[in-house]
RNA sequence: GCCGGGAUGGCGGAAUUGGUAGACGCGCACGACUCAAAAUCGUGUGUCGAAAGACAUGGGAGUUCGAUUCUCCCUCCCGGCACCA
C-alpha cells in the first residue's frame, strides 16, 4: 500500500472533475432543482481567509449530499470585486484597479480549486466586470424611473480619512466601518433610495422564510417597527392658536402627565420662528436659534457622549396645549429629540418616561404620575399599569385605553420604523458608475439602455479630492457629455455606486450570467429561484440581506422575478479567530493561510478539520495542534479501503452501526450539525477496525456518506475498489431502520436516582422481569437490602429507578 | 440600558419530548514495535479517595423518583442595537 499522497490524489481528482464537467448545472433539466448559495468574497489582497473555507466547505457538503439525492444543483461562485480595500491599494501603488482585481481573483481562483469544492465554473461573475456591472446600473436605472432613486441635500457621514460618505449602516459607534475614524458631518447632495417604501413589507415577509432566528429578530430590529398614536398639540401665543405641533408616543394612556413639548433642533416650526411675517413670535428668538447651531454643529458622538447630560432651551412666548386636559404647558428644543424619527417632536412624560425624568428634574419642570405606582415621585415608572390622574380614564388599564385616548384627542394610531432610506452615492473610483446625465436645460436624465453599461474611464489618479468629489469629476473628457434627450451640453453624474449594489443581486444572475440582452432570462429565473440555501456570515444580517431583499421586491414589483422574497432559507456561521481567541489580522500577524495547510495535510483534512472543530453556527479559535486528528482518521480510512480483504458479509452489530451512522451523517448535515456527523464516521471507523472485516458493499457505502466532507479521499477509494464513474454520481444511501435495530439492550438500573449497575436484556423486557433480573445484580442487592421499595419506575429498554424508604 | 447567544475535564466539544454526564478528537501517562527516535498499535485518563464511595455541567434556590436539560434569582463572556419617544 502506497502512503496516502494528498498532493497526489487531490490534484488528480480536481482535474478529474473540471474535464468531466459533473458540478455543472444544466439551466434546463428535468430534474428537480436545488439552489444554494454562499456570499461570494470579496477578492483581498491577503487571499482567501480559513473563514471562506469554513462556509464554503459547509455549503459544499450540502450540495454534494444534494446532488448524490438526484437534484440539479447550482452552486455557484464569484467576486464582489469592487470596494476600497482594491482602491486604496491601487492609490498606493498606482496600480489600476482592475488590474489588481485580476491578481486578486485569480489567486482566490486556484485556492478555491485547490480545496475542491463542487462550483460550477462556468458561472462564475465578477461585480466589477461591465457585462455585469451594466445590469446593476439598469436595474438602478429602472428604480429612478419609479421615483425611488432621489437626490438629497443632506447632513452625511463623512469619513474624513477615506474621504467617502458613508450610509448610517457603515457608522460604527460614531466611527468609519472600514477605518474607525471618527466620523464627520458633512453637507451634501447624495443620491437616496427609498428603501423605506418598502418597510412595511421588508418586515411582514420575513414571517414567510426560513431564517434562523436570531437573523429574522435582527433584522426586525433593524427594521425597528413600533405602533403608537400620532397627536397634535395646539401652539398658543397669548391663549390664541397660532399654529400646532405634531407629537409621536407609542403610550398616549400617559398623555395626561405630558407637562412640556420638546422640539429637535432640525425641527421646522423652528424654520418658522426666524421668518418675519410668521404668526408665531417668540421672545428669546437669539438663544434659541445659539443652541440649535450648537445642536448641529456637534456630530452624532458628542450628542450621545458627553456624560449623556441632556441639555435643552425652553421657547418662550408660545405655549403647547395638552390636547387631554387642556392644559397650558411650556414648549423647549433639545437635542435628546431626534428630528428623523416619528414626527421629530415628543411630549413629555416625566413621571413614566426616563429620558423624559431626567430632564425635568434637571430644569424643574413639573413631574405628574398619571399610572399608578409606589416609587413615586423618587424614579420614573415605566411599566404600564392603572391610569390615576387622567379624569374619566381613571381607574382603566393603559392597554385598552391607548386607542381610546388616542381617539379622544384627536389623534391617529400609526406605525413607525426605524429604518431610513440608504444613501446609495459614494464619491469613489473603483463602483459603479450612476448612468446618470445632468443636463441644464432637461435636469437630470438617464441614459438609455443602449448606452449601458456606462463604463468608468481611465484616470490617472484614484485619490478622491478633498472637496468631497468623486477622482471621475476630475476626468472632463467623460464628464462633459450631451444629453440624452435633447443633444445639448451635460454634465455625467460623477458619484458612483456603494459596494452593497452589485451583491444585491448577483445570485440572480449566476441563473444565467452570460445573458447580453437581460440581466437574466425568465425561464432560468422561474426554474432556479428562489435561493433554496444561502449561508454566510452573521456581520451581512442587517445591511447585505436588507438590501438585496429590497431590490428583489422592487424586480418583483416588476415582474422580473417571479418570487416575492429572494432566499427561502439563511443560516450563518460563527467566525474562525486566532488562538488567542481575538480576530485574525494582518498587523497582529495571526492570520492562517490555507495553502500552508492544503500543502502539509491536504484539502479533504482541512475541510474535515473545520467542519469537526466545533458546532458550525458559533464562534472558535484555530487551534493548529487538532489538525493531526482528522488526518489520522483520514488514513486509517486509507488504510481500510487498501489493505482489507472484504468479503461480502458485515456482523449484525457493525451492520447496526453503519446504519446509525448513515441516519446520523444524513440527518445532521441538514441542521448543519457538521462536527457530530464526522464524530459518527469517526465511531463507525472505530468498529470497523475493532471487527477488521466488512463487506465491500458495506464499506461503499460509508465512502458514499464520507465523499461530500472528503471528496478527493473517496474518490480515489471508490476507485481504487474498481468503480468506474464517480462517487459524485451514486445515490446517497438511506439508513434501514431494521438493520439498526438490536435484539439486546443495556438498561440502566438507579437507586433513589442515582446510578448503581447497568445490564443486558432482550428489547421490550417487562417490569416484573427486571425485578427479578435485577435483584440478582450484587450491586443492586447491597442497595436494596432491608429497605422497602415504594416505587418502581421503569423507562422501557432505557432505564429502571427503584425508589426506597 | 435593550435585544440575541453562551458558560460542561488540561483543551475543542458531545448529550434536551427530563432518563447511565463527559461521545468523538487533541493532549497526557504507561505498554508493544525499534539499536534509537518518529510514525503506528494497545491500555488508561473528570476531581478527591488505597478502596468502598463521595463530589462534579458558572453561582444560588425550586419542581421531580430522576435536572447539563424545566422555573425563578444572580455573576461573567461574546455578538448586535443604542436618547427610536
Amino acid at each position: 500500500m502506497e502512503n496516502y499522497n494528498h498532493l497526489k490524489i487531490e490534484k488528480k481528482w480536481q482535474k478529474e472533475w473540471e474535464k468531466s464537467g459533473i458540478f455543472k448545472s444544466p439551466s434546463k433539466s428535468k430534474k428537480k432543482k436545488f439552489y444554494s448559495l454562499i456570499e461570494f468574497p470579496y477578492p483581498s489582497g491577503e487571499g482567501l481567509h480559513v473563514g471562506h473555507v469554513r462556509s464554503n466547505t459547509a455549503m459544499d457538503i450540502i450540495s454534494r449530499k444534494r446532488r448524490m439525492e438526484g437534484f440539479n444543483v447550482l452552486y455557484p461562485i464569484g467576486w464582489d470585486a469592487f470596494g476600497l480595500p482594491t482602491e486604496n491599494y491601487a492609490i498606493k501603488t498606482s496600480t489600476p484597479p482592475e488590474i489588481v482585481t485580476k491578481i486578486n481573483t485569480d489567486n482566490f481562483r486556484r485556492q478555491l480549486k485547490s480545496l475542491g469544492f463542487s462550483f460550477d465554473w462556468d458561472r462564475e461573475i465578477n461585480t466589477t466586470d461591465p457585462k455585469y456591472y451594466k445590469w446593476t446600473q439598469w436595474i438602478f436605472l429602472q428604480m429612478y424611473k419609479k421615483g425611488l432613486a432621489y437626490k438629497k441635500k443632506m447632513i452625511i457621514n463623512w469619513c474624513p480619512k477615506d474621504k467617502i460618505g458613508l450610509a448610517n449602516e457603515e457608522v460604527i459607534n460614531g466611527c468609519c466601518e472600514r477605518c474607525g475614524t471618527l466620523v464627520e458631518k458633512k453637507e451634501k447632495e447624495q443620491w437616496m433610495l427609498a428603501i423605506t417604501k418598502y418597510t412595511e413589507r421588508l418586515h411582514k415577509d420575513l414571517d414567510e422564510v426560513d431564517y434562523l432566528p436570531q437573523i429574522k429578530t435582527q433584522q426586525r430590529n433593524w427594521i425597528g417597527k413600533s405602533e403608537g398614536a400620532e397627536i397634535k398639540f395646539k401652539i398658543e401665543k397669548s391663549k390664541v392658536k397660532v399654529g400646532e405641533v405634531e407629537v409621536f408616543t407609542t403610550r398616549p394612556d400617559t398623555i395626561f402627565g405630558a407637562t412640556y413639548v420638546v422640539l429637535s433642533p432640525e425641527h421646522e416650526l423652528i424654520e418658522e420662528f426666524k421668518n418675519q411675517n410668521s404668526k408665531i413670535k417668540i421672545d428669546n428668538l437669539d438663544e434659541v436659534l445659539d443652541y440649535v447651531a450648537g445642536a448641529k454643529k456637534k456630530d452624532d458622538i458628542e450628542r450621545t457622549a458627553e456624560g449623556k447630560e441632556k441639555t435643552g432651551v425652553e421657547i418662550k412666548g408660545i405655549k403647547a396645549i395638552n390636547s387631554a386636559n387642556g392644559e397650558e404647558i411650556p414648549v423647549w428644543v433639545a437635542d435628546y429629540v431626534l428630528v428623523y424619527y416619528g414626527t421629530g417632536a415628543v411630549m413629555a412624560v416625566p413621571a413614566h418616561d426616563e429620558r423624559d425624568f431626567e430632564f425635568a428634574t434637571k430644569y424643574n419642570l413639573p413631574i405628574k404620575e398619571v399610572i399608578k405606582n409606589t416609587s413615586f415621585p423618587d424614579a420614573c415608572f415605566l411599566d404600564e399599569g392603572i391610569l390615576v390622574n387622567s379624569s374619566k380614564f381613571d381607574g382603566r388599564n393603559s392597554e385598552e385605553v391607548k386607542k381610546d385616548i388616542t381617539k379622544f384627542v384627536g389623534g391617529e394610531w400609526v406605525t413607525k420604523f426605524k429604518l431610513r432610506d440608504w444613501v446609495f452615492s459614494r464619491q469613489r473610483y473603483w463602483g459603479e458608475p450612476i448612468p446618470l446625465v445632468h443636463c441644464e436645460k432637461c435636469g437630470t436624465v438617464p441614459l438609455p439602455e443602449k448606452d449601458l453599461p456606462l463604463k468608468l474611464p481611465k484616470v490617472d489618479k484614484y485619490e478622491p479630492t478633498d472637496t468631497g468629489e468623486s477622482p471621475l469629476a476630475n476626468i472632463s473628457k467623460w464628464v462633459n457629455t450631451k444629453c440624452p434627450k435633447c443633444k445639448g451640453n451635460a454634465k455625467r453624474e460623477t458619484d458612483t455606486m456603494p459596494q452593497w449594489a452589485g451583491s444585491s443581486w448577483y445570485y440572480l444572475r449566476y441563473t444565467d450570467p452570460k445573458n447580453n440582452k437581460k440581466f437574466a432570462d425568465p425561464k432560468n429565473l422561474k426554474y432556479f429561484t428562489p435561493v433554496d440555501w444561502y449561508n454566510g456570515g452573521m456581520e451581512h444580517t442587517t445591511l447585505h440581506l436588507l438590501y438585496s431583499r429590497f431590490w428583489h421586491k422592487f424586480l418583483y414589483d416588476l415582474k422580473l422575478v417571479p418570487t416575492k422574497e429572494p432566499y427561502k432559507k439563511r443560516t450563518s456561521h460563527g467566525m474562525i479567530l486566532a488562538g488567542g481567541g481575538e480576530k485574525m489580522s494582518k498587523s497582529k500577524g495571526n492570520v492562517v493561510n490555507p495553502d500552508t495547510i492544503v500543502w502539509t495535510y491536504g484539502a479533504d483534512t482541512l475541510r474535515l478539520y473545520e467542519m469537526f472543530m466545533g458546532p458550525f453556527d458559533q464562534s472558535i479559535s484555530w487551534a493548529e495542534e487538532n489538525i493531526v486528528g482528522v488526518r489520522r482518521f483520514i488514513e486509517r480510512v486509507w488504510k481500510i479501503g487498501n489493505t482489507y480483504d472484504f468479503g461480502n458479509r458485515t456482523s449484525k452489530a457493525l451492520e447496526s452501526v453503519l446504519h446509525k451512522t448513515v441516519k446520523k451523517v444524513s440527518d445532521d448535515i441538514e441542521t448543519m450539525s457538521f462536527n457530530t456527523a464526522i464524530s459518527s464516521m469517526m465511531i463507525l471507523v472505530n468498529e470497523i477496525e475493532k471487527e477488521k472485516k466488512i463487506s465491500k458493499k458495506d464499506f461503499e457505502v460509508f465512502l458514499k456518506i464520507l465523499s461530500p466532507f472528503s471528496p478527493h479521499l473517496s474518490e480515489e477509494l471508490w476507485s481504487i475498489l474498481g468503480n468506474k464513474k464517480s462517487i459524485s454520481l451514486e445515490k446517497w444511501p438511506k439508513a434501514v431502520i431494521s438493520k439498526m435495530e438490536e435484539s439486546e439492550v443495556t438498561i440502566a438500573v438507579q437507586i433513589n436516582g442515582k446510578f448503581r449497575a447497568k445490564f443486558r436484556a432482550k428489547k421490550g423486557v417487562k417490569t416484573s422481569e427486571i425485578e427479578e433480573l435485577v435483584k440478582g445484580l450484587e450491586e443492586v442487592s447491597k442497595w436494596l437490602k432491608g429497605k422497602k421499595i415504594l416505587k418502581v419506575v421503569n423507562i422501557p429498554d432505557i432505564l429502571v429507578n427503584f425508589v426506597t424508604e
